[in-house]
DNA sequence: CAATGAGGTCACGAGGTCAG
DNA sequence: CTGACCTCGTGACCTCATTG
């Protein structure tokens, strides 16, 4: 069988609809790991195009890694599990009906046994010389999945995964199954043992990143090819322009963070499991490399400086707020709800919690993944976490959605936009009017990327936060951002040839957001009595439900998290 | 043949026949694997490029093909979708997929993964300075592609769009893809979720003015390169009896069935069939986005210029009344009819109808499709798309062939001419008089190819036609032409700087040109009662019959202009 | 020639399939 | 149920025709 009839049969398939031509491909797949790429590319007229095809194409054999993998996990469980295992007993005064399963699914550390690895230093040094930094060539390991370790096939669901878990997320997405841990809900996912419990492995799914709305269709964007690990316009140092360069470097990395990098995802963190991020680095995003030069030495910078530095790479990596986006909803019409369905008590207000819900629901992994890269932020009890978390989140969603909205309508990244009259009525007139007014302010404020990202950042590590077991460490935190928020200020202003006061100004004017926002946030959590009170005709997504301790559907206590992103298209009944 | 048979979960429809794609699904399932699995025994997955290239390269024949959502319960998880489709059983946690049937009797539709916001091409951007709304001239970033708001990469089909909407578009003419919304055909079309719904970013490459007839080659006219101003949608070819080019050099396809009917048409463009019974009227939608309301602080175009350039191209590309076929027609003698056949009673009247409908008909197709492009026209109900083309296309057609005609007669374009007599005789004494007078007050009034784009538009999207179930859109739409001609004149006059009495005048003579045709219109509809009455001796062509509501040979009085939506109208020829 | 757009190419990932 | 494998739509790039 020529390809020439090959053809014939495509086509001929093609048009009918039949499910052929396979044929040539058995004669090619015997080929393919050897060296399919040459012949294809001896066939193809381009040399270009086959250079870079085989460059890109060749993977290496399935590689055994796991070995690696496990120890450099067990290393860095070891390391961790003391202070893991401390914080996490003590606390005794979690917030409302947490459920711990919440805990784990953002936290698939502390299932593990161990809380991640902050320090990814042990971990990446032995990695890392062995695998991408290494000698120049392409030669790549296979690249793990961040699931189960196993091999990973691709970038499936936002992920770098193997074509087991792949499945298994999507099987568990379209059949919106419920899965139930027998054990305690902490298994340890890895290739041999990933389809004992079916639980654990969906949450670490879901904490690694996993989400249908994290797809990335056709070819890879850039290069990442080539062979050379051109290390990326890293910026050494902070110059003036901080912010603004910095965003700019790393945005692209931000609105597709998934894209770019193998190694990095939204979901941010990365888990014990996945020791390193394989020959990522070349095109990883700053943040990592920040992130690790953190954890290793910090030297040479300015701590607060540094601290910017990962903060930002840390914000630029969970926010699909981009200025981009911004861009291209400007120039495409703002979908203002329609008021059409809706009526009967409160029927217009149920329908409107389930489009905020919609829209709200995925942040939350961004936020989340966002604290997680703030520095500190892991050594924090687990309860403290999650109090940070779940007070926090509205005010970190709210500054970021900012940036697309006006001062007459909050605007969602898909270009739906809620009035203060929606508002209203999902809350109460002072709160719409206070909401958008904090919008308005902020928009006002035209804060840079790198002043965004201390600001939120400065939101979720509020010590003020009710019960804190950690209040002090918190707290330190918090002041530790808030030195770098004004030093940045200050001398951007400076740089600028602002006057002092002006400078004092923009601080002030920082401080200030911070309190509307927090302001915000208490009263924003006091008027979830409406959903609270409703929970039971709203159905809310149970992600959303869970950051703002809404009672949802009472049959599964336990897999709360398995619906997250099944997000649905509710009843009207 | 089997395995032919046996696909995916798509459906193949032969052209025509409104086929309904209800077939199910799980039928052709279950087959499938069995013919392929074999070949699997070789080895590893060659994406074999044979194989690939013959399914992207082969242009099969026309075939239709209607993709259906594999899993319309996929859509459980969207995030996107403003208001939930399908109510599906409140039970949360119904694993129960739902039926096929319903899937396809609702929402048949493209499944299709989500788009996450991966990859920014790395752009040059750099600066961060203030968003300058608007004029700045200065170095505008990444322009966005008008489709899906992503970074354009070019000029493509007609409209400034990016790399994805562009090959999109290029696939769904060339294989002659049809789609289905499997939700309420109202997504939101932005780059984040392009990829959810087929249906409705097709639509809005339409909606937006795409087309395949709108080629430009050659670097761009003039500036445009960001200051955004609507360079004349160059019609630089058009071949002699263009009508519609079969173009596409692809498509060598076997004979493609001559879309007599209304549906048929270059601008061609499916409409969505099932019209929700309820909500006929169906609110804002895609369509409307080219005009809807834009975000206060300015972005691209102003909605009115919007609205101008895409019913420029839309006219553009669906008028054979051109200049350049006037100065043709020029050079050659105009040729009066001669009345040499007929006598009888009416002999002669059944004579000119004959050839009135001969020479009127082609231009249906044209009406049609330009119909179809213009912004919101799909969201109509499918009854009052019929209704206002029918209502419409004789005041249009009028519109356009006074730029052919002089103030003695009516000129085709073959150069056929009908004479105040001839009129006369077809309609009577008054209506004769009145539509040359119309001709030549519009010929007095010069106005250019965008004045006659809005006007003609502006005819047919008329409200006030008799029972419409959507008027409220219709006017709405209506009101937003008639701005954007309002806006034309005077901006244009303004430039020349005419007067404001002027500019009022040229802007007033425009409306009482539509006046005139619309009064016009009616009256031609109630003329044709002669036609009527004599249809069975006149046996006139199926589709002029059709517009004009005449009875005709029986054939298939079932699916008169039901065919409209089933229809794919891509199908040149 | 350079610029530009049509159209082709083909890696890539979603999602389906079906032995195991 | 699992997961290796398959099909096909996608979209970043590439080639080529056309035109200033």
């Amino acid at each position: 069988m020529s390809s020439r009839s090959t053809r014939n049969v495509k086509v001929f398939e093609k048009s009918s609809g039949g499910g052929k031509v396979s044929t040539s491909l058995t004669a090619c797949r015997k080929l393919r790991g050897v060296a399919r790429t040459r012949l294809v590319a001896g066939g193809q007229p381009a040399p270009s195009r086959a250079a870079r095809a085989s460059a890109a194409t060749v993977r290496g054999e399935p590689l055994r890694r796991e070995v690696v993998a496990s120890d450099a996990r067990a290393l860095a469980m070891d390391v961790w599990s003391a202070g893991a295992a401390c914080a996490r007993a003590p606390a005794p005064l979690t917030p409302a009906p947490t459920s711990p399963h919440f805990a784990l699914a953002f936290f698939p550390g502390a299932g593990a046994g161990a809380h991640p690895p902050p320090h990814r230093t042990q971990v990446q040094a032995a990695e890392g010389g062995g695998a991408a930094a290494g000698a120049g060539g392409a030669g790549r390991a296979a690249v793990p999945c961040r699931v189960c370790g196993d091999k990973a096939s691709g970038y499936h669901y936002g992920v770098t995964s193997c074509e087991g878990c792949k499945g298994f997320f999507r099987r568990s997405i379209q059949k919106q199954i419920e899965y139930r841990c027998l054990r305690d809900g902490k298994c340890h996912v890895i290739r041999l043992n990933r389809n004992r419990c079916q639980f654990c492995p969906f949450k670490k799914c879901l904490a690694v990143g996993m989400s249908r709305d994290s797809v990335r269709y056709g070819r890879v964007p850039k290069r990442s090819r080539e062979g050379e690990t051109m290390p990326e316009p890293v910026r050494t140092h902070n110059e003036a322009g901080v912010g603004e360069v910095a965003a700019a470097g790393a945005t692209p990395g931000s609105a597709a963070p998934a894209a770019e990098s193998i190694a990095a995802m939204p979901g941010g963190a990365r888990s014990e499991t996945t020791p390193e991020p394989g020959d990522g680095d070349g095109d990883a995003d700053a943040g990592l490399e920040a992130e690790a030069d953190v954890e290793a030495e910090g030297g040479g910078e300015e701590p607060a400086q540094e601290l910017a530095r990962v903060v930002l790479a840390a914000h630029c990596n969970n926010n699909t707020y981009t200025d981009e986006l911004r861009r291209s909803l400007h120039n495409h019409s703002i979908i203002v709800l329609d008021d059409s369905d809706n009526e009967a008590s409160g029927g217009e207000a149920a329908s409107l919690w389930h489009r905020l819900a919609a829209r709200m629901t995925p942040h939350v992994h961004e936020v989340v993944g966002f604290a997680k890269r703030l520095p500190g932020f892991y050594s924090l009890p687990q309860d403290d976490q999650l109090i940070l978390i779940k007070m926090g989140f509205f005010e970190v969603w709210l500054t970021r959605a900012a940036r697309l909205s006006t001062p007459a309508r909050l605007v969602f990244d898909d270009g739906t936009a809620f009035t203060h009259r929606h508002l209203e009525i999902l809350y109460d007139h002072e709160f719409a009017g206070a909401a958008l007014a904090y919008v308005a302010a902020l928009r006002r404020l035209r804060a840079s990327e790198q002043e965004l990202a201390l600001l939120t950042a400065g939101l979720l590590l509020s010590p003020q936060r009710a019960p804190l077991a950690a209040r002090d460490l918190v707290a330190r935190l918090h002041r530790a951002l808030d030195d770098a928020l004004r030093h940045l200020v200050s001398s951007l202003t400076d740089w600028l040839g602002v006057h002092t006061q002006a400078r004092e100004g923009r601080a002030a004017a920082f401080a200030a957001a911070a309190r509307s926002a927090r302001a915000l946030g208490r009263r924003h959590h006091e008027l979830l009595w409406w959903p609270r009170a409703h929970w039971r005709r709203l159905a809310l997504p149970a992600l959303f439900a869970e950051v703002f301790d809404i009672p949802k559907a009472e049959e599964d206590n336990d897999a709360p998290l398995a619906r997250l992103d099944t997000h649905n298209s509710l009843s009207h009944d």
